[in-house]
DNA sequence: GGGTGCGGCGAGAGCGCTCTCACCAGGGTG
DNA sequence: CACCCTGGTGAGAGCGCTCTCGCCGCACCC
């Protein structure tokens, strides 16, 4: 329909500011060097022409990319239906515009996905990449380091310890956990019950970990294992009211399932915080603003977190000497 | 710490394999008009070295980037917290994925970033745009139209009609709506309410027109105004329940105003579904099958809206006539 | 006044690829 | 036997940019 615009190239601002192409690419990059009215001149030219640098050639010169690549592992569908993702992203959307980078996505669908995007990453099209590791036993963490360009991850991976080269960003599950637990216990409770996470996943291990720095392993059965979502917290809760009926409180591995414990309380006639207390992870907002009652939960700045990864990225992994661990809150609602 | 491999051009490969530059570049690009016993011996040169072709280099010269950009106007933040919008972008995924493209993620936050977004459109880093467009005063779709590459919308958007050369791909949102009150009309009830979305955008609107298609104009007072939010579900809620004490059904926009819907009606002593029969919209399973009772609602398939928007952008939009209108369909669960 | 230094600018090479074009077989055709 | 295709291959230009290098003019100093 219409004509396409031929882009102006540096050659055209050249000509039209009378000066030579390596002038006005000083000007374009930063101006450094370049004399005051020369630099005004080529200004109005670049205005003049609406010229855009073309990123391609620059790249194929500089090796740069100003593109960080986002690599989102999804076993499971549940991961993606998860507002815990998309506010991350947020953050590192927000500190990526911020820098001049551009963000591109990688979503993996099984394994085969996996060669497809170690192979993105070696290919050299981006300057490195944000990497959610989700589970314990995933490839893809490994798979990345061999690819050669700087990394972080969101979450502490899973083979933890033995390679101090891996730099990433997690909250203070355990700690935060523990705030939980002795809040319950500050409240007189001494039957505390945890539902765990998907204990493939370091949150969830770090999670309960937390629980038992102040529980001890008193009574194992006062523990369920969960997998983050909503019927794996209705299955626990019944479970742990079965073997335990006298339980007084429960510290949740997340608000997800610390909602359908809710549900699971009330159905058996339990009053919530009453005869049990509650306290859940996270603070996703429409989730715990929304229960009934509303839900004390320990509060983590997820898109702090996003923020902060790609903060560490674009500064240099080099430079950093490692990781960062963000503080959690405890948020008292209704429930405890 | 490590050297790093200086990754191996065309060059290198045509040097290996006996050949010329132009031959492996046919090769790598589909071996089309090369005899079968070079196309082995390029293959096993470009194994052997790990050719991977440098993407800048290519599109400096094809004006091709294989790239997508996903543009997403965030006036609030809670679209972001949305399932529906990682529904949609995990579609889009995988069909990029399947035909090798790749997703660039641009999230707006405010006015600012409009011409941002705009000029980095314009300057031709991508192949074509996928555009959710959210409200209809939102002079982003304009902006981007302006910048002159393929596009496709996701809903559709405000300034309707009037540009038949718009692309977008929505959810028969009258339709299902029209579904959803004649269910509840068949089941007997008359005095149906309506909570409606935000009325800024289409999706909403059309719910609403559909809603008006069953009922007429009948009771204005039956119909209250929400913004999809949970929060304006409640008050709208309560706003019904003062003004028309006798209704007995209700159809909510989305399902998050169905589920704040539902709570307040247990807090009036009101039985779902004998007093009041409540029907969603999304079917968004966390949501929907977590509340007491499991939520009846009108399903769309987000994820093969994305999967559509992608492929409709890549299949060329110029050839394409115009838009595509999924179905819907009614999930009865336990409340209608 | 002639060297020396230095900062501003332009010339030109070259990043790694695609694509046009010319070349060169080899096999039909008149 | 000269001719023309036709299909496979290589040579080479050039995409738009950055960056090194060398030149030039202007102090500055002995």
């Amino acid at each position: 329909m219409t004509g396409i615009a031929p882009r102006p190239t540096l050659e055209a601002v050249a000509a039209r500011a009378g000066v030579s192409r390596a002038t006005v690419s000083r000007v374009v990059n930063g101006g450094d060097g370049v004399r005051e009215p020369l630099v005004e001149r080529v200004r109005r030219a670049v205005e003049e022409l609406g010229y855009v640098p073309n990123q391609a050639a620059r790249s194929l010169v500089t090796r740069r990319h100003d593109a960080v690549a986002v690599v989102v592992a999804e076993p499971e569908s549940r991961v993606f239906a998860d507002p815990f993702f998309a506010l991350q992203l947020r953050g590192i959307s927000k500190e990526l515009t911020a820098q001049d980078n551009q963000l591109v996505l990688l979503l993996t669908e099984g394994r085969d996905d996996h060669a497809r995007v170690a192979r993105y990453l070696a290919g050299g099209h981006v300057d490195g990449a944000l990497v959610f590791s989700l589970h314990l036993d995933d490839p893809l963490p490994g798979l990345i380091q061999q690819a050669g360009i700087p990394t972080v991850f969101g979450g502490r991976p899973g083979w933890n310890g033995d390679r101090n080269d891996v730099v990433y960003v997690d909250s203070d599950n355990r700690g935060g956990a523990r705030d939980a637990v002795r809040h319950l216990v500050g409240l007189g409770r001494s039957r505390v019950a945890h539902i765990t996470g998907a204990l493939d996943q370091t949150s969830a291990v770090d999670r309960l970990d937390g629980y038992r720095d102040v529980m001890g392993d008193a009574d194992p059965r006062l523990v369920a294992e969960g997998d983050f979502t909503p019927g794996g917290g209705e299955r626990a809760m019944r479970e742990l009211l079965d073997r335990c009926p006298d339980l007084d409180a429960l510290f949740a591995a997340n608000d997800l399932t610390a909602s359908s414990a809710l549900r699971v309380l009330r159905e058996r006639g339990l009053r919530v915080p009453e005869d049990v207390a509650v306290i859940g992870f996270d603070d996703m907002l429409p989730v715990a603003e929304q229960t009934d009652p509303a839900l004390t939960t320990v509060r983590q700045d997820i898109e702090e977190m996003g923020r902060l990864m790609a903060r560490l990225l674009l500064r240099g992994v080099e430079g950093e000497p490692g990781s960062v661990v963000l503080p959690t809150t405890l948020v008292r609602r209704g429930s405890a």
